[in-house]
DNA sequence: TATGTATGAATGAATG
DNA sequence: CATTCATTCATACATA
């Protein structure tokens, strides 16, 4: 593929379709996921739009959508591994999970792209200050449900490499 | 930086990057996609993983990856050959349009293929190289924050008003 | 080794 | 909220 920000010489490049958060939102997003409100209310989707939009293009769909797929998504441990080789030649290792946003810089805007994975592993402080105002972000909710799921991703950037797609739970 | 390959292990990065279905799988799944039977159920896909997993290492996932993209680009050959004919195509075997061109010596199963060096290879180097230039954080001075339903996020291309999510309304 | 292509996998968005 | 669709990314493999 082609760098996106790269074509940036002068002329409009073609910006992506769609939103792709960048490892900064990413963490935010994860670090209120995790905090098991399950699907924000209106007025927090509001407000997490307006704080990640300091990272980078945002909307409050993007938002809204994006704790959509990850409440559905994260249910992928259901099920696996239903069945296994015959052959135990490779090692049941973890598998080698390289950095799979191996472009961050595919953002359409203008923004600091990202910081690398090696950021990432350590914390970046930018990332450590924007902790903070998740704690206010996160206020009890009169009901908390089962919502639970703890982020099965981890660090950002350090996605499992075999991760299952959806669940494709179906009816049937 | 935490290399992921080192920190598994630091000598077991066997592990293969993704799946590839064996010639007799695809053999299977191909036949079972010319059926008719869209997205399989959950049962189905379990029934097929089982099936397929006698043939080489499988999982539900794969299995449902495989039918997703299976669709999804059979579909994408029926627009591409429509637009370049008449819209009257309706189909007629677009469900088989291509052959594999796997020489006979890897029709083989190879349900445990020998690592190769290229195999473990797969992180280019050219890619870590170009991070470096993002190390600088700019702040976005660009705010949206009234573009949050509409979901513009300045889209350039033909894909219209996207309409977000329903309208996410909770009882927040 | 470098490039092109096929395709598995990830995910934002859409639909029901 | 469950499921599917569409697009994109990354990689396996073929080719030069």
């Amino acid at each position: 593929y082609c760098d996106p920000l790269m074509t940036s010489a002068g002329h409009k490049i073609t910006a992506r379709q769609r939103w792709t958060p960048t490892p900064v939102q990413l963490q935010i997003l994860e670090r209120i996921f995790d905090q098991g409100t399950g699907t924000p209310s209106k007025q927090k989707i509001k407000d997490i739009t307006s704080e990640l939009s300091q990272h980078g293009q945002i909307s409050e769909t993007n938002v809204y959508n994006w704790f959509q797929n990850r409440r559905a998504r994260s249910k992928r441990k259901q099920l696996v591994a239903s069945s296994n080789n015959a052959e135990s030649e490779v090692e049941t290792e973890v598998e080698s999970p390289k950095e799979k946003k191996t472009n961050p810089e595919n953002l359409l805007s203008h923004h600091n792209p990202a910081p690398r994975a090696e950021d990432l592993c350590f914390q970046n402080p930018e990332i450590t200050s924007e902790l903070h105002f998740l704690s206010v972000l996160s206020n009890p909710p009169t009901y908390h449900g089962d919502d639970h799921l703890s982020g099965k991703m981890g660090m950002p950037g350090n996605y499992g490499i075999y991760e299952q797609a959806e669940d494709y739970n179906m009816a049937g």
